[in-house]
DNA sequence: GAAAAATTCTGAACATGTTCAAAAAAATGC
DNA sequence: GCATTTTTTTGAACATGTTCAGAATTTTTC
């Protein structure tokens, strides 16, 4: 569990009520009004609760996304299960799992710029580099190591190791377009997520050929240099 | 040059020279303070006018990290055009320009993850994709377009036309990285150039085997459809 | 060069994220 | 069961980004 608290615990039952109470509200209103519309004020209100209650228990707006975050997480991840259970070729196991994550984050499209904003700043506990943010990533990271080890896909350890932080920098990268893409229903992130992943399929199979061992090995090690970036 | 004024123009003699004064004091607190630090009323004292008239001249606060962005650009141009009529190499060409970004962005280290924060927000007009910052992005791109016509690499057209695209990319990865990078003097993010020139060069050569076609070209497709997002 | 129009400039006002000292309530120790 | 300590809760206060109505100034028009 280790400490980083993201925000601060309550320490009493009527506490944590309180703080439950406050999260629901907020989640309730960011869905609905955004997040630049969804004032603090307007969060305590709703809850009948003080502002300064409010921040004794959330650091900051800010922590408010992260909890959204977490959340949407959750939903990804019990949407993903069934199809894990039943595919069992990696390159249909990762598309079902792209798309389930879009899909997911679907209702969210406007307010989710909020969250990468967020994101790209170092200082923030969201960034995907930050320490702060280890738990909930190592969670994410999980759900692609699940991807990778219940494949049949065969291929050189040294890639299989680094296969699911791979596929999970992949996902984001398709987060972001996600993100900019403002077609209708945002097919194009759906057609781009069919495109990318039959790529990546191929792509993985290339880089499994004995002859693409160097390159293989250089770029590995280039990846785990980012992973390590928090340190 | 179209419209998209990224601020409110000056009309008047007089006015320009108000603009211009706000902003020089403007990028000279933001590099002292920091972006938080740095707040609107300060700049307004410091330059001599009134909080309201820089609200004349600056839609906002983020403006003027734009402003920033597009003088450091500048900056990164001038002193990149000396290697540039020298090496022939694409590798080291690439890799000269790219050790130049990092050091003329240098003094901005902290300050830059703000510029970084707002480009993620697709609102924002310093989007990669934002349609108004479309300007300032052709100019970067241009100068990777001159990098790879003055180079001596041969490869295949389709991969010439996208490379200058991609090398900027690339540069934004890079950029990425230095923002996270806590290292002393980021000796990591030069160590990542080094090895990430290096991996490009070779990728580039093999990318152009006529074996790669297929992939290359399903790779290629995908660059433009990112591209083409802002559309 | 005076009247009209446009621009520049000001300072007060507003909204909102955040902090803080202290009151109210709850938990703990004895 | 009272005293003490801890936690929760409050509301006022603060800082800062932003807006706006109007005053001061400059430019344009004739």
């Amino acid at each position: 569990m280790s400490s980083a608290d993201h925000s601060k615990a309550a320490r009493t039952q009527k506490g944590e009520q309180t703080r439950a109470l406050i999260l629901n509200t907020a989640l309730e209103l960011l869905e609905q009004d955004g997040y630049e519309r969804t004032t603090m004020r307007a969060i305590a209100k709703k809850s009948g609760v003080s502002l300064g209650n409010a921040y004794h228990y959330f650091r900051s707006k800010e922590q408010l996304i992260q909890a959204f975050y977490q959340r949407t997480h959750e939903q990804h991840l019990a949407a993903s299960l069934p199809a894990l259970e039943q595919e069992l070729h990696l390159k249909e196991r990762l598309l079902a799992v792209t798309r389930l994550k879009i899909s997911t984050l679907g209702p969210y499209h406007e307010f989710a710029a909020v969250l990468f904003k967020t994101a790209a700043d170092p200082n923030s506990p969201l960034s995907p580099f930050a320490p702060d943010s280890h738990h909930v990533r190592a969670e994410a990271i999980g759900l692609f190591e699940n991807l990778v080890a219940g494949s049949k896909a065969r291929m050189p350890n040294d890639l299989r190791a680094e296969l699911p932080y791979l596929l999970w920098l992949y996902h984001m990268g398709i987060i972001l377009f996600w993100i900019h893409d403002s077609s209708p229903k945002q097919v194009r992130t759906y057609r781009l997520i069919e495109y990318t992943v039959d790529l990546l399929d191929r792509l993985i199979s290339l880089a499994s050929n004995p002859l693409m061992r160097p390159v293989r090995k250089r770029a590995l090690k280039l990846v785990t240099e980012l992973r390590d970036l928090g340190n």
